[in-house]
DNA sequence: CCTTTGCCTTAACCCGGGTTAAGAACGACG
DNA sequence: CGTCGTTCTTAACCCGGGTTAAGGCAAAGG
């Protein structure tokens, strides 16, 4: 199912985090599939079962809420190599009530949670790795509570724009309003204010 | 060096998180350490390396940064059976970034997180436990981004309020108002609008 | 006892961001 | 080609929260 490059690529990403013996990844190989989300595709939305999750060979995801008024509120963009999936309800053992949301076309390596689990009771090398990505996934949130607690918007927006260049162009403005908590027209003046700073002093 | 009542508590707590056969149970006592903290007295400071975390026997510790401007921002408040220690920190090998403070005297049982690493080595149901505390603190995280992303000051004063009760009371307002993200003034009007609002439905 | 110190409140003023609305630029599609 | 969505911008107005400052109160310490 996999190319031997997606392969590589996944083995390489697994490996940085947790030793792996060649056994440890086949297993994790056979447990896992390969799946096409097309663009504008979910991989999980409210009310459903949280019991997947997966990491992202190619593409770009989106994790958001949406609350009682239709708004929005974006909680991370997942590209390649990073992990992608309702993890706090699967924690819990709740129905999803994040939206996972494709961006582009993209292809995932899919894993059953149970099946994960259930490989993990008798793999020492398993247990391990999932416990890497879990603080992958926890320092990640607490970089951002600290940015929510010490920087203001137009902060958060300098942090967000230097931590993901590459995507800062390809995604929607109201979307990474949205991530940093504010609206697209208070983006759009950080923007403005940014743009009348450069020039002045280059005019 | 734990009483039989600490030690039951803390068997209570961490066989809820994953099962544990006495063996394991055995090794994690022999692992930790009980140790006092007194009042004012900090488990963790900023530049100091971060090696150890703890479970709070008893007493009330804060998380809190502090910034440039000697600004604090409180991260959290751990009471007893919860988990203390620059976590994010020690995830990623660094110095510490956070000071852990008592608030009251509190009794610790510590770790050293070179030894429960290696003792994880070859334990798979203790590398399952560490896992598990992850991810409580990875959904406490989450809870608090979705608090952020979503909800109002007030809103988030309210939330407070509610998961943790009884301690509303005895910590003192301007911490409150640092852990959700706001100024003393602004939670104290906050509190006036909610009295005002009080005394018009029963006047 | 009085002073000091920390904590909370109130008030006045300011500012960043929210809200609403209108318009420009662009691409998708009939 | 025109029309319709979508995205981004700008402007006007409003409001929540920040800032500063002053005062009340209670506990701590001389």
């Amino acid at each position: 199912m996999l190319t031997a490059m997606e392969e590589r690529a996944l083995h390489e990403r697994f490996g940085a985090l947790a030793p792996l013996s060649p056994k440890t990844w086949k297993a994790i190989v056979a447990l896992g599939s390969r799946e096409s989300l097309a663009e504008g595709a979910f991989f999980s939305q409210p009310g459903k079962p949280a019991t997947r999750f997966a990491v992202v060979i190619s593409g770009l995801l989106r994790h958001y809420y949406l609350d009682a008024k239709g708004k929005e509120s974006v909680k991370a963009f997942r590209g390649p190599m990073e992990l992608s999936g309702p993890y706090a309800e699967i924690v819990q053992r709740r129905p999803s009530r994040t939206f996972i949301e494709a961006l582009t076309d993209a292809e995932l390596f899919v894993f059953e949670v149970a099946a994960i689990d259930e490989a993990a009771e008798t793999s020492l090398e398993l247990q391990r790795l999932v416990r890497r990505f879990v603080e992958v996934q926890f320092v990640a949130k607490e970089q951002r509570e600290y940015e929510f607690l010490l920087l203001s918007a137009e902060e958060r927006y300098r942090q967000f724009c230097a931590s993901l260049p590459e995507l800062v162009q390809h995604i929607p403005q109201h979307q990474i309003a949205s991530y940093i908590g504010i609206t697209p027209v208070a983006l759009s003046r950080i923007r403005a204010r940014g743009r009348k700073r450069a020039e002045k002093r280059r005019p």
